[in-house]
DNA sequence: CTAACTGCTTTCATTTTGCAATCAGTTTGA
DNA sequence: TCAAACTGATTGCAAAATGAAAGCAGTTAG
């Protein structure tokens, strides 16, 4: 990670801080899947990241202001991974590309099923995942909304798909 | 460019064509910069990209079904490349970066005003420049519309810029 | 008191990048 | 007509980034 810019383009300015293989996975694990230790990610994952790249990758998100650590209180040496309003502010780009993905490459079902749920929630779905993220990493408080927050539904969709799977594979 | 995915999520695929340092530059500069030639966007960009990189960049797009060659007829040596429709709707991508990073990164004034032009105007903007792009590389026509199209709206935004900055220089 | 778990770091081989030089064909201009 | 400039690349080589596996020191649970 050089930290000399390019150039003064917004394009390019992100890209030399998310733009590798790897930095904005992690965004998409502590947004999609909730986790926030080290070894969450580290395992958690469907890629199978290494853990030298993950520690040098926390570290430049940390560094740019994307995530936050904090000590986690149950364990000395663990740390809580938070993301940012800065960080939960680069959804919008993790949704645009896995809409983009889901249409034009050969997406699995079953982790696809969420791309197309906030594809076709649009904006409106992604401001209130955004105002939930707030809740979780930044500890702020939100007008509850009736029914199922946009993480469960999610959450739950996939589950569904899972669960249909099965049922064909059995049958 | 190794070709063995690691997973089948959207987003991850999407890294996997994408998620280089250049590659999103390139399409930039064919969209916005409306380079075409290989000339063109090897010396044209801010960056200053490779030529190794770039032809090895080409080659992945091309592959990858997000630009297309053709032979220049005004040069036997010469091709034009251009976006399919696949590369136009990386739009969106690019204009949630291009607005990520205007918000965050120390963004120069001159390089910015295209951002922020795009974070004004919204999706509805992105899909009028998408439309404008389609006519331009895949020489679908569009309805005619009243007033400067968003490609001459964003570059006349750019030259006032430049054009007060030297003003302000001179006094 | 030991085994498993914590977040990393180290080592080293492989891959990617980036710069400069080069290349062969094409066109231009004297 | 013939050299210079321009076309889209390719090659060689050094430097940097990546990645897999092993290791490490402190912590906690049994």
């Amino acid at each position: 990670m050089s930290d000399l810019q390019r150039s003064g383009c917004p394009i390019n300015l992100t890209l030399e801080v998310v733009g590798d293989k790897w930095s904005l996975l992690i965004i998409r694990d502590m947004m999609f899947g909730n986790r926030r230790h080290y070894r969450e990610l580290l395992g958690g994952s469907e890629e199978g990241i290494s853990s030298n790249i993950l520690a040098d990758r926390l570290k430049t998100l940390l560094a740019a202001g994307i995530i936050s650590r904090d000590d986690d209180p149950s364990h000395k040496q663990k740390g809580i991974y938070s993301l940012t309003e800065q960080g939960i502010e680069l959804l919008p780009i993790l949704a645009q590309m896995a809409g983009w993905g889901y249409k034009y490459l050969p997406v699995s079902e079953e982790l696809g099923i969420r791309a197309r749920l906030l594809m076709e929630g649009g904006p409106k779905m992604w401001a209130e995942f955004m105002d939930e993220l707030r809740e979780i990493h930044l500890g702020i408080k939100r007008r509850k909304k009736a029914g199922p927050s946009v993480g469960e539904r999610l959450q739950a969709a996939y589950q569904r798909v899972l669960a249909e799977q099965a049922e064909t594979r059995r049958s």
